[in-house]
RNA sequence: GACUCGAUAGCUCAGCUGGUAGAGCAUAACACUUUUAAUGUUAGGGUCCUGGGUUCGAGCCCCAGUCGAGUCACCA
């Protein structure tokens, strides 16, 4: 069913026709100047701005008789337009303003407009137009948001239901959600300058792979018809990346969408970005150094200038140096406990005085992990690395080179969340082999996001991977910081939702499509809601039914006839 | 997965102990030649998320479900 306000505007489309303005035109439209434009450039050269041509959304209208204001909405921003009756329509026939402007242009239309610019009485920069066209017309009211002189914001359009799965709607009437976005093209952007600068390669790698490797997730699996085998969406592009570098690549990265088949909140959703690059000859200490300049000046070029960025309640400083504390360290400091040189059953009752639950699938790296993300994780606001992992932790990472038990990996906590992880990549092919073969055992003890082994990878590794030093990058996470958003959902455009309920209303269309006459769909709706349920029924039944309520009611529309009923079914066939 | 909250007009929201649904904006009509949340007068617009139940009577109470939000759990 339409609304009314969606029928007007399907009536105000057909009057447009007839009148000879065609509302979805085919030729392009030659714009010279953006709302940006006029309202930096006018003041100091006003003759430069006679005669202007811009398109854009209408996003109000305000009549007042013979003249009108509007607001035009283009890509760069906002701009008044002053439509005036005699100015648009010099002759005597006053169509093109009394009826195409007041009456059939909606909050909405695409309209291109011809005019020259000028300042108000009220002091605002505005277009005067001289003439006007259609560019597309809009079927469906949009949310009027509005704001006043102080800034105060009215009605907005606010359910996050509404705004994920329409953020085409979302991004038209609220502003702020667009920057968020260009922000994070910029931070992207500047990534990318800062990798090529140093002469590394982007690449690309399968997002469908044979063996989901390089991280513990779940993943998401599909099928190949034409292989017949199992394919899943990669978890993580770290595998592929270091066959680059055993092909003979000194830095490679990727902007890469990862999905993991898991839960979703407002940090997680089920496909995200990371960025990998991996480096020869380099350790985790350098990329400490390469890690924490390339935030610093990310950080300068989208917030312009200043390494601190406001999340929240907090300031974070992104200046370099960041802190640097191994982990063992910091559960010594926010536990009491010194978990060094503990076995499992030691740390579980570590786990235990601490009041985290355990079970019977973790293994001395999940515990440790556990302990930290409990006890520690939150305290480290500003850029912290937390550095020396333990081994079983950290299966592709690299023996730490003065303690065999640790290994040389760093993460780097911002606001007490993970926003990036690095080691000194692991290259001994027997030592990749046993923790590969390690974490098939947490596998069958039930761990069911513990690595599988990739064969090829190993491979690889034995013709010989230079030393390298790797990282991963939460883009959307980044994003977040840089964007002061807590939740992911506003740093996607089109985060996953669960699929909308069709609505089962019935439409009287679909009944008279079938040949139900107008005077009796609202009866027969009565009878069965829909044209399946209907169709379910015998024609006698029905035919029966329908005169038996005719005649029960006294109906003043005409009994059915059989072979009409019949007709129905006919036409469905 | 657990708990809490929510779903009413195109949008934002109200709705009295249960008695045939209201406001603002938007829409339509009229007035108005520089407004800016334009204004004034008038009008139209609703499967009250779905399905059951209680009741003479349900937007409201009860049960089940759907979708969403928040908190927690899970998630390097």
């Amino acid at each position: 069913m339409l609304s009314e306000q969606e029928i007007q505007r399907r009536e105000a489309l057909s009057r447009l026709r007839e009148l000879g303005y065609e509302p979805y035109p085919a030729a392009g439209y030659q714009v010279t100047h953006t709302a940006e434009d006029i309202l930096k450039g006018f003041e100091e050269k006003p003759d430069d701005y006679k005669q202007v041509s811009l398109a854009g959304r209408i996003m109000s209208k305000r009549i007042m008789g013979k003249a009108a204001f509007s607001d035009l909405k283009d890509h760069t921003g906002r701009i008044q337009l002053y439509f005036n009756r005699d100015e648009i329509c010099p002759d005597e026939d006053k169509t093109a303003y009394n009826e195409v402007y007041k009456k059939l242009t909606d909050i909405g239309d695409f309209l291109g407009i011809t005019g020259e610019v000028f300042t108000t009485r009220m002091g605002e920069i505005s277009v005067l137009v001289k003439s006007f066209v259609f560019l597309s017309k809009s079927l469906r009211p949009l949310p009027i948001v509005k704001t006043d002189a102080e800034g105060n914001v009215y009605d907005a359009f606010t359910d996050p239901e509404q705004r994920y799965r329409q953020r085409y709607v979302d991004l038209i009437v609220n502003s702020g959600v667009k920057e968020t976005f260009m922000k994070r093209a910029q931070i992207i952007n500047s990534m990318r300058n800062i990798f090529n600068e140093q002469g590394y390669l982007e690449v690309e790698t399968p997002i469908l792979q044979p063996i989901p490797g390089g991280a513990a997730a779940r993943p998401f699996i599909t099928h190949h018809n034409a292989l017949d085998i199992p394919l899943y969406l990669r978890i993580a592009n770290e595998l592929y990346l270091k066959r680059l570098l055993v092909g003979g690549f000194d830095g490679v990265y990727e902007f890469a969408k990862d999905f993991r088949n898991e839960g979703m909140d407002r940090t997680h959703n089920p496909e995200f970005t990371v960025m990998e690059i991996y480096v020869a000859y380099k350790d985790y200490k350098w990329m400490m150094t390469f890690t924490e300049k390339m935030l610093e000046r990310v950080v300068k070029e989208v917030n312009g200038e200043t390494t601190k960025v406001t999340f929240g309640d907090n300031t974070i400083d992104f200046k370099t140096p960041f802190k640097r504390v191994p982990i063992l360290e910091a559960i010594k400091e926010h536990t009491g406990f010194d978990v060094s040189n503990m076995d499992e059953n030691e740390l579980k009752e570590v786990c235990k005085k601490l009041n985290i639950d355990t079970d019977d699938t973790m293994g001395k790296a999940k515990l440790i992990d556990e302990i930290f993300g409990e006890a520690c994780e939150k305290h480290y606001i500003q850029p912290t690395f937390i550095t020396d992992y333990p081994k079983e932790m950290s299966p592709l990472c690299k023996r730490h080179r003065d303690n065999p038990n640790l290994t040389e990996r760093f993460e780097l906590m911002v606001n007490g969340k993970e926003l990036a992880n690095a080691y000194s990549e692991l290259n001994d092919p027997i030592d990749q082999r046993e923790r590969f073969e390690e974490q098939l055992m947490l596998s069958e003890k039930g761990d069911d996001e513990a690595m599988f082994i990739d064969h090829d990878f190993l491979r690889a590794l034995e013709y010989g991977m230079p030393p390298a030093a790797g990282l991963g990058i939460g883009i959307d996470r980044l994003t977040m910081f840089l964007t002061n958003n807590s939740s992911i959902q506003e740093v996607l455009f089109f985060p996953q939702m669960r699929p909308e309920k069709k609505a089962a209303a019935p439409r009287k269309e679909d009944f008279t499509n079938i040949g139900v006459p107008e005077a009796w769909v609202e009866h027969v709706m009565k009878h069965y809601p829909s044209v399946k349920q209907l169709l379910e029924a015998k024609p006698t039944q029905v035919h029966q039914a329908l005169n038996g309520y005719r005649k029960k009611n006294k109906l003043a529309i005409d009994a059915l006839q059989l072979v009409d009923v019949e007709n129905w079914y006919t036409s469905q066939s």
